[in-house]
DNA sequence: CAGAATATGTAGTATTTAGTATATACTAAT
DNA sequence: ATTAGTATATACTAAATACTACATATTCTG
């Protein structure tokens, strides 16, 4: 049902685990603040991927993107949420116009508006 | 608690009510197929704002934009959402860069990439 | 116009479902 | 003898909505 979100945790945790004992289900389950049980399930996909706060500890942990992973599990970090809901029409004309750009052309974009060229 | 979804769609909906009595809490409700009582609680802001569907069923009721209404209901439409999911990183580092960006800057954006300059 | 019929909004309570997680106990690996 | 992973059952909360009943308007109709 959720084998994406689970088996991608599962597998960027066993690769860390080669070089960090530190990384078993139960060490990360208690640093991240579940139960160990839990965690197993999440990455076996027999749950459904766990709240905004947890996958971002998660991502945190692992040393992986927050939009990344929430996006895995179907999720937009709620601070872009926030700033969409700020301005709704504004951003909801300039995201669907965007949505079959190449992502070169999306990347000039970004770079531009970082560069202050407005 | 949630007054101003509520104040509003029911300001829009009395406001159309004037020239057209299909525009009672009543008929409304039915063609949006909720329960009266529960859009009552709804409009007084008495219960949270409903579900995507029915606020985008709402919007086109009373003509007003759906990504507004749901703006307004502290929800980000899904369509939006699947767009950002699939380029997360790309689509988080734009939204992030403009959080701040005045409208009229976003806005000449906007237009760049409708007219095709990118 | 008076009264009947109907429509409107609201109160209060109950139900359903989804999301997120815990607890306990068992099995396998080191 | 620990440590690691998993199975299974269960809990808890909030979100979303329905059901019933009632008081107040509004509209017909004779």
């Amino acid at each position: 049902m959720w084998k994406t979100f689970g088996s991608y945790i599962k597998k960027k945790r066993e690769k860390l685990r080669v070089n960090d004992s530190s990384y078993s289900q139960r060490q990360v389950a208690l640093r991240i603040k579940v139960e160990p049980s839990y965690l197993s399930q999440v990455e076996r996909g027999n749950q459904a991927p766990p709240s905004e706060r947890t996958i971002v500890a998660l991502a945190k942990d692992l040393n992986e993107d927050p939009d990344v992973l929430l996006a895995l599990a179907g999720k937009v970090s709620s601070d872009l949420q926030k700033v969409i809901r700020k301005r709704p029409e504004l951003f909801a004309q300039l995201i669907r116009e965007l949505k079959n750009m190449p992502n070169n052309a999306v990347l000039k974009l970004v770079r531009e508006v970082r560069d202050g060229k407005w």
